[in-house]
DNA sequence: TTAGGGTTAG
């Protein structure tokens, strides 16, 4: 069957549902029917007696029959016992090595694997397939590309890039490193397919931001070469739906899902709801959570960060404590959607008690990334001093500190406190991060005392070093048209309408207790800056007018350098719509530009 | 005897 858009392709997998889960009914009773050994036999007591028998029979030190036990071990999470076996091996083989390199990676230190591999690259054992699809996937969950490219020149010196399997793993550690095109080339590059390869690159897209290319992807697939979606593919689907942003795809993406009776699956159920709380329609969220029987700390903390985005700090909470009663455990993203929660809803002493509480009650040690949302929360309420003390306290790497003193330069430029934001920005700077917000604080500090010597000497140390401060723009799509807003856009020929109702729902929002305002937030009227936050401040003043939030003066909703796009903008846009004119509307969304970190902007589209 | 794909934060 010939397949020319998404919908068709889900539309032809909608029709063949019933087919094919027939099948997946049959194959299962096949499976289960012809089993050789039940699965109780596979424990950990089972592998010691096994581990005894060779014992008593001195068979210990034979290579093949310790690299069953050993593989046995690492398939239960037991590494120390599989690395004490290989230890005392006298001649590893190959077996041995991917094994142990296996389990580490199972028991979640794929560092270890690949130091393994550097030994065995010493030793005069040679890799094959297997070590290095086992090392290719060390360095996915590493995200370290640089002994990525490493593993990728081995496949080629070893004669290996023909290899299904080998070829897929590279495929998934390119997008796991967000080397999206080098995943692409690979891709591209392999005679054979299957779905697990086509599923890592519409995983590579989607992951790295690129909903619309993984969408795009998908609609390639050909059900007839290579079977219908399985739940993996469809998981990626729904991601790249949320990814970019289309609830119109999501919802077709939807039924899919359910039609294949996947809708009470775990993970599809998670990114089903962050699909519809990044969509806009937070009641789908509830909907789809609820219907899932006993759901995992997965969906349970897509709830909690869904809850979050609407302002529903207390909803989250609640959710918290749901889980703990029904005995899932919370794991460090929970947290991090939780004290998210707390900090754009204003529950700070409740967010700072959960801080407390995290490794006391729950044993997960906060590591930066809680912090900053700590430090963003005593910023959103003005408790610089506090947030800074904090923000100096902990010790982090450049990428961590560059989310943690970002978070910090922004809470101190909103409250105009011009030291900290100093010190915030010295600090970005410094460490080679976030340069083009730093570069600008620093010089509109020294403005605001006068010294418009330095101030200028800093504008051209950002010109001389190359950093360019993106135009902010925020889209939405409705009806299946995306609409683009950009940042001090002055050639709508309505514009003077459309500032109008802003200044109105300005006025309204003051009305419910804002506090802010633009002189609050730019110091100096530069054109850059100025221009950010005024988009910042579309967004969040629009869905605060609308009454939409519970604590208004601490939600954020940015749509502006992301693609998370709240219910109340989207009834905000959409009354912005219909007065602006339709040379805002833009069809053609292919030509988004994609920041490393996975968040996303848009630039220099017109 | 050893290998690959899905979910949750900012």
């Amino acid at each position: 069957m010939k397949k020319t858009s998404f919908t068709g392709n889900l539309l032809f997998a909608l029709k063949n549902a019933r087919r094919w889960r027939q099948n997946q009914l049959t194959k299962f009773h096949s499976k289960t029917l012809h089993a050789r050994k039940p699965p109780e036999s596979n424990d950990f007591y089972s592998a010691f007696s096994i581990h005894t028998r060779l014992l008593k029979s001195s068979l210990l030190t034979h290579t093949t029959a310790t690299n069953h036990l050993i593989n046995r071990y690492a398939k239960l999470q037991e590494i120390e016992h599989a690395r004490r076996l290989f230890d005392e091996l006298p001649e590893p083989n190959v077996v041995s090595w991917t094994s142990l390199m296996a389990g580490y990676i199972g028991v979640g230190r794929p560092e270890v694997a690949l130091w393994l591999y550097g030994r065995m690259r010493r030793s005069a054992v040679l890799p094959n397939e297997f070590t290095l699809t086992t090392a290719a996937n060390a360095c996915s969950v590493l995200a370290d590309l640089r002994v990525g490219r490493g593993i990728h020149a081995h496949v080629e010196v070893f004669g290996l890039r023909g290899n299904l399997v080998v070829c897929s793993s590279l495929v998934d550690m390119y997008g796991k490193c967000n080397e999206v095109d080098e995943a692409r080339r690979v891709f591209d590059s392999m005679s054979n397919k299957n779905i697990v390869s086509w599923t890592s690159m519409i995983t590579a897209y989607a992951q790295s931001g690129k909903g619309k290319e993984a969408l795009h992807l998908f609609w390639e697939f050909d059900y007839s070469r290579f079977g219908f979606p399985n739940h993996f593919m469809l998981a990626s689907v729904v991601n790249a739906c949320s990814s970019s942003g289309s609830l119109v795809s999501g919802r077709i993406a939807h039924g899919a899902v359910i039609r294949y009776g996947y809708d009470t699956n775990d993970v599809i159920a998670s990114a089903l709801v962050d699909m519809y709380a990044k969509c806009g329609y937070f009641n789908y969220c509830e909907k789809v959570f609820r219907r899932i029987e006993n759901p995992s700390v997965f969906p349970y903390t897509s709830m909690i960060v869904g809850a979050a985005k609407y302002g529903l700090g207390m909803l989250s909470l609640e959710l918290l404590e749901e889980m703990i009663d029904r005995g899932v455990k919370p794991n460090d993203v929970t947290f991090l959607g939780i004290l998210h929660a707390c900090s754009h809803s204003g529950l700070v002493d409740d967010g700072l008690a959960i801080l407390e509480s995290m490794d006391k009650k729950y044993g997960i040690i906060p590591d930066a990334r809680h912090y900053t949302c700590v430090v963003d929360m005593l910023g959103r309420i003005g408790q610089l001093d506090k947030a800074y003390e904090l923000a100096k306290s902990i010790q982090v790497r450049p990428e961590e500190g560059a989310l943690l003193w970002g978070t910090l330069l922004s809470a101190s430029r909103l409250h105009g406190r011009v030291e900290i934001a100093t010190e915030a920005s010295n600090w970005l700077i410094k460490s080679n991060q976030q340069l083009s917000g730093a570069y600008i604080m620093l010089s509109n500090a020294h403005a605001m005392v006068g010294d418009w010597k330095n101030a200028h000497g800093l504008r051209v140390r950002m010109k001389h070093a190359g950093v360019h401060k993106a135009r902010g723009c925020s889209w939405i799509e409705i009806n299946n048209l995306t609409y683009m807003f950009y940042a001090g856009d002055l050639r709508c020929p309505r514009r003077n309408e459309l500032l109008g109702l802003l200044k109105e729902l300005e006025g309204k929002m003051k009305l419910k207790g804002y506090m802010g305002g633009i002189e609050g937030l730019v110091f100096v009227e530069v054109e850059e800056e100025g221009q950010e936050e005024i988009v910042s401040l579309h967004s969040e003043r629009l869905a605060l007018a609308f009454g939409l939030m519970s604590t208004p003066k601490w939600v954020t909703m940015r749509i502006m350098k992301n693609l998370r796009i709240c219910g109340a903008c989207h009834e905000a846009f959409k009354i912005i719509s219909e007065i602006v004119e339709r040379e805002f509307i833009v069809r053609d969304v292919n030509r988004f530009h994609h920041f490393k970190n996975g968040s996303c902007a848009c630039r220099d589209f017109w």
